[in-house]
DNA sequence: AATGAATGAGTGTTCATTCAT
DNA sequence: GATGAATGAACACTCATTCAT
């Protein structure tokens, strides 16, 4: 029980220490030192710094997609369901910040490289809009392009706390985001825009 | 002539590398390969590999904002203002993913250290919000927040379409992106959601 | 054990070079080839080449003013003290030429960034000269002048040995230098200028 | 014409900065901008940076010791040579301190080079001994030690003035300096150590 | 004759990884 | 099992020198 202390310590210095620099920002030596482990201890639980960066990625991504498909479940409207996960993403940066811009910044790295199991939370908001779909609460939309509408709207309001340009807690923020999000989904199917046109 | 040459040579052979590996996962002996100059002479042009990367964003990141800016400039209703901004972006990733996918990737590490000149991309789409707000044509809703909504929308896209999640050309789907962005940023308005709670 | 084994191999070879080659003319790979360690293993003792020079400098450099320092102590005469500094100097040279001829081509670069502790050899001579002055030994000498006088008879001698102009051992010549440095110092008072006019 | 204008701006140029930051320390484009000259065009000049130095280095060297030797031929006593030589530093440092530094710091690695034609400083000087031994005016002091006690004492006052020990013009201690410099020879003098022990 | 862009070998330094203790 | 010294292959960057213009 004294190795899952040290993993957890290593695990923690190194995902706070990759969300401040970038994965390749950040030495072994450096993660050893946060962690208060030596060097070499770290390769008892990880074969590689590689490794380590992609577990990190893969555990924390999976389990909000986990999470996120749990929220789904228990839920039978759409909009319960994108209010939830919403507030949930919100809840997620308000309580570990670190957590969720390491999850940003490494996805470019990472996320191609992610075998982990489980629900992704892309999968998890995807079935939520093909349940939508499926009992009329919005159009024929694509699935892919309704989450990547709900996706963005959170994960770049996310960008601009981060980068300073907006402040605050943003768990206030969410039923207002999940607002958006509806009514982006309900806005891209292809009916709507003939009849606009 | 051959020295222009030889830096446009350097820039395109550093952006398509930054974009498909990181900046971090490039090097300098990399790119003067792929442009066929010497490692030397990449230093005429730029003092280190750090202001090769920070000038090549600041330069595409001010540029697209100009473009944004001038198309805000053109149009006078906010439909017509974010639908070419979507349409833009659109265009701009058909046209060339890689400068994209550059500004994309590298935004974590290069927006804090950006000092280009001009509008940035976000300026010139919180103006076109302000605008619409001043205009009765969205509700009071925070520029900051109707930006991030209005580019996660298309970014995130942009991302799935990287990560091979949605396929074929952006452009066709601008008019779907930009009808959920209005809705988007409309849905923002905190009247909507006192009258829907 | 090891460790100080290592860090004393690096010392030597790096002294022995430094005194042969200069410090901007040699390389880390030299220095590590010679001390049969990998280059990396250097910079676990030293955090630059820049530091290892300066620390090499300063350590050797203050020692000898440390042990000028105390032989100025153990002895009462200004003739005592000058003939055992010289004869002092002339017996580091014999023992280890090239660590005088370091500390000699090393100090236009090192001296002025020399922050090390103790005595330095200007000090402890000048001391020798203030008290000399005080008891009536010599006259109103300038110490730094006074110092100069000594250290430069003594030092260009060596210098003169290592360009081969001079040969044989110089502890022999100890008696002799040590009789022109009195007479030297002797010979700034400026009273005896006056009356030698 | 043109061309030694060019010429004595490279050797300016590169005598100030190599006094000031040692020839190692010094890069031809440095040398090139002082001089405001191109990189290209100090190589019609010069083969190699380094004959650039050593000829500087030579030139100067020789140039010191012709007038030396010009300074022992127009004296008939020993005492007035060594004055008129000593005065000769003296000044030679006050009017051109770089010139004097350049030669200082880059005998050690210039010095077993040298290849100039003319008298050195040191074959000046040890004339001079030689000179006045065979008409006893100093004992059978050996040349060689006597120019390293003459040299010495003047060079390591200079010293000091360049690490700010000493400071004020040299000039007006040159006859103190050279009332020491005489007695150090003398004092070398072995009849004298053994009348003295 | 003069330029200054281009070269490419060499520099000091970092760092993920290994392994003797 | 845990350590941290040692490794050696990179890395970004410099610079004396060359040569097309």
């Amino acid at each position: 029980m004294r190795v899952s202390g040290a993993k957890a310590k290593v695990d923690r210095a190194a995902l706070d220490l990759f969300a401040a620099k970038g994965v390749d920002g950040v030495s072994i030596a450096e993660i050893a030192a946060a962690a208060d482990v030596s060097q070499g201890a770290l390769y008892r639980h990880y074969r590689s710094k590689d490794e380590l960066a992609a577990r990190l990625f893969s555990l924390a991504y999976r389990r909000t997609g986990a999470e996120l498909a749990a929220l789904v479940a228990a839920r039978s409207s759409f909009a319960a369901r994108v209010g939830a996960m919403v507030a949930r993403f919100c809840a997620l940066y308000d309580h570990d910040a670190a957590l969720f811009r390491f999850m940003l910044i490494a996805q470019h790295d990472l996320l191609p490289r992610d075998d982990g199991e489980g629900p992704t939370p892309v999968a998890a908001i995807e079935a939520a809009i093909v349940n939508a779909a499926a009992h009329g609460e919005v159009g024929a939309v694509d699935p892919a392009f309704g989450a990547a509408a709900i996706m963005g709207i959170v994960l770049q309001t996310a960008l601009f706390h981060i980068y300073g340009h907006i402040t605050g807690p943003l768990a206030p923020r969410a039923p207002a985001l999940a607002r958006a999000a509806i009514a982006a989904v309900t806005a891209l199917d292809p009916d709507r825009g003939e009849s606009a046109g």
